[in-house]
RNA sequence: GCGCCCUUAGCUCAACUGGAUAGAGCACCUGCCUUCUAAGCAGGGGGCUGCAGGUUCGAGUCCUGCAGGGCGCACCA
């Protein structure tokens, strides 16, 4: 059970196949010419180039072995090669009828995948920097797990770095320490106070060290500290670290971003020390300015690389460390297949010097895949990197905020907002801002820069994600109505006519949106999908009857098509992490 | 200086990895709520895909050069 481009694919690949030419020529896709045909094959003109042959000729013989094939009801040769196919309502009845897992075929690969897509600081206050990577990652997360595959998601937070030493030396010199070593965890109320006084003190101390040498010298030197676990650091930094999770959990779960390991670059500190023993050993860590490195370079290489700080002069470790280390744990405790790091794209030296210092130290080997999905920088309207009006950056959890007051008043404008109970409306309001945030963000190509534009963010009306949940609702609506009538529908025969035929073909696109998505890391493939399913329906429910529609065999079908595609975009949006409300 | 990325409609973005007539949304214009939710539907205008060459049956996509913008280049993350 595949999407119907594949079960052509694999059709037209026979007859390539038969022909002597490669399998993979015969590639069916969803044709870009809907008014000539509803797939195409390109690939005769690529064979002939190969094959020194007449493009024309070598898709006449392709056409002749499929014409025996009863699928088609048209195969047509045009243009330069061009192979038009139309397939038989018949078969896109017997599809759809026979539909399992929205026609996706779970993968075989059965080691663990994992995937980083976290990187807060502890003890700074998350904002909207943090939300691509949450966005992105968590929802191939959700796509890959539908396709079977055993996902990983690790948050892996900055918690080991001179960013400590800095709140950290200041609470000392500032003798404040105790208000962190005192404070009661169980206490939520001197929790959140906590967790002010570092949103507070944080960006002081760091705006303070970054003036001044003596401060910075003073955060370096505890993070060394503080790096070999010694008192009082060691037990400051817990209590912060702990109470900074506690925050940063309640944000993601706001967010619908799920982990499964809330892990940080400290845990892998034991794994440095026969880490950086052992790489001494291969010869391949050496001493170079008092810091001990590794040497990425490549003969190939056309830019210089810097090697890979292991320890800085001062013994310190940095992220470049804790990433390798991070690598020896994994690989000792899950033995992957792949590590996909979705983090912005400005990191792809670190990466690649990561990469290559582990794949040398032979961490890893040449099976298992280690990909940067890096994704490009959030700038505001203005085309700069973004900040608010005051120069900050905006909190996630204003962000939050500010898109739930609008969709409330949004609500509160429509009619049928006064039959719901408070809490029922609050509900609609969460979901449909964060369909909103994550669906504007989500459809973007994932590499390439974009720009932060609240209006769009928290925008209802046009390729949202509102309009996707509001297609979704009416459906369910008419779903529960017809249920209410006691019309049953489930074992009704398709009816494929020339207003349903758009979004039949529709629902057996599924597979290829989610299968570009997993091969790219890349969920705007299944954005555009979702929307043009969407868009269909939509289109579908303004020109058709569908409860109301006299004819009863008809009825059914329809409501049958209603609820093939009610699914499917509910399973769709569920994979982006966006959830569907009963009504709005 | 070296290297990476980007430039598509007025704005924000797509284009199935080289395919046919480059598509959506916003904004603008024209219709449609006494039939299933108007957060909607039907339709219209709007393009030398930054510029110039090249590769080939075929280029927004690949190669070269140029212009403009962004980013990164040893002890921050």
């Amino acid at each position: 059970m595949t999407s119907i481009a594949q079960n052509l694919s694999e059709l037209v690949g026979s007859a390539f196949a038969a022909q002597d030419l490669p399998r993979e020529l015969g590639q069916v896709r969803v044709s870009d010419r809907p008014d000539l045909a509803q797939f195409q094959c390109n690939g005769a003109m690529a064979a002939a180039k190969q094959a020194k042959k007449n493009p024309r000729e070598v898709a006449q013989a392709i056409v002749d072995a499929l014409s025996s094939n009863d699928i088609f009801s048209k195969i047509e040769i045009a243009g330069p090669g061009f192979i038009n196919l139309n397939i038989t309502d018949e078969y896109l009845q017997d599809y759809l009828t026979n539909l399992e897992n929205f026609g996706v075929e779970p993968t075989d690969e059965d080691r663990k995948i994992i995937l980083d897509y976290g990187g807060p600081n502890i003890a700074k206050a998350m904002h909207v920097g943090h939300l691509r990577a949450a966005i992105i990652g968590d929802a191939v997360r959700r796509i890959m797990n539908f396709k079977g595959y055993k996902t990983l998601g690790d948050v892996h937070m900055g918690d080991w770095g001179t960013h400590m030493g800095m709140l950290i030396g200041d609470y000392i010199r500032e003798d404040e320490q105790n208000i962190v070593l005192n404070a009661d965890m169980n206490d939520s109320n001197a929790v959140q106070k906590l967790m002010d006084d570092f949103a507070v003190r944080y960006p002081k101390a760091s705006g303070a060290a970054k003036e001044n040498p003596e401060l910075m010298q003073e955060a370096r030197d505890i993070t060394v500290k503080l790096q070999d676990k010694a008192e009082p650091y060691y037990s400051i930094w817990q209590k912060i670290r702990s109470i900074s999770v506690e925050g940063m959990k309640k944000t993601y779960a706001h967010l619908g971003v799920e982990f499964d390991l809330w892990k940080g670059e400290a845990d892998v500190h034991d794994y440095i020390a026969p880490m950086v023993d052992d790489l001494k050993a291969k010869k391949l860590a050496y001493t170079s300015e008092g810091a001990c490195v590794i040497d990425v370079t490549d003969d190939q290489d056309k830019k210089e690389i810097p090697p890979l700080i292991l320890k800085k002069s001062d013994g310190g470790v940095m992220y470049g460390t804790t990433d390798c280390a991070t690598i020896v744990e994994r690989m000792k405790l899950y033995s992957p297949a792949k590590m996909i790091y979705i983090v912005d794209q400005r990191q792809s030296l670190h990466f690649q010097q990561v990469f290559r210092a582990v794949r040398k130290a032979d961490i890893v080997n040449d099976n298992v895949e280690l990909t940067h999905a890096g994704f490009g920088t959030m700038n505001g309207t203005d085309g700069k990197p973004f900040k608010t009006r005051e120069g900050g950056v905006m909190r996630l959890e204003d962000l939050i905020a500010m898109a739930i007051d609008k969709a409330t008043v949004r609500l509160n404008e429509a009619n049928l907002a006064t039959d719901m109970d408070d809490a029922e409306r609050t509900d609609v309001a969460y979901k449909v801002a964060i369909a909103a945030i994550k669906f504007a963000d989500l459809q973007n190509q994932r590499q390439s820069d974009y720009i932060f534009d609240l209006d769009r963010l928290t925008s209802f009306e046009g390729k949202t994600g509102p309009y996707l949940l509001y297609q979704t609702v009416r459906i369910k609506s008419l779903l529960k109505k017809a249920e209410a009538q006691n019309i049953k529908f489930e074992n009704a025969a398709l009816i494929i006519q020339e207003e349903d035929r758009n979004l039949a073909l529709l629902l057996g696109e599924f597979s290829d949106a989610l299968n570009l998505s997993i091969q790219n890391y890349a969920p705007h493939y299944l954005c555009e999908y979702i929307h043009k399913l969407a868009q269909s329906f939509s289109s579908f429910y303004g020109n058709c009857h569908i409860l109301s529609e006299e004819n009863e065999d008809l009825r059914s079908s329809r409501l049958l098509l209603c609820h093939k595609t009610a699914n499917q975009l509910e399973k769709a949006l569920e994979l982006l992490g966006i959830f569907v409300p009963i009504r709005m």
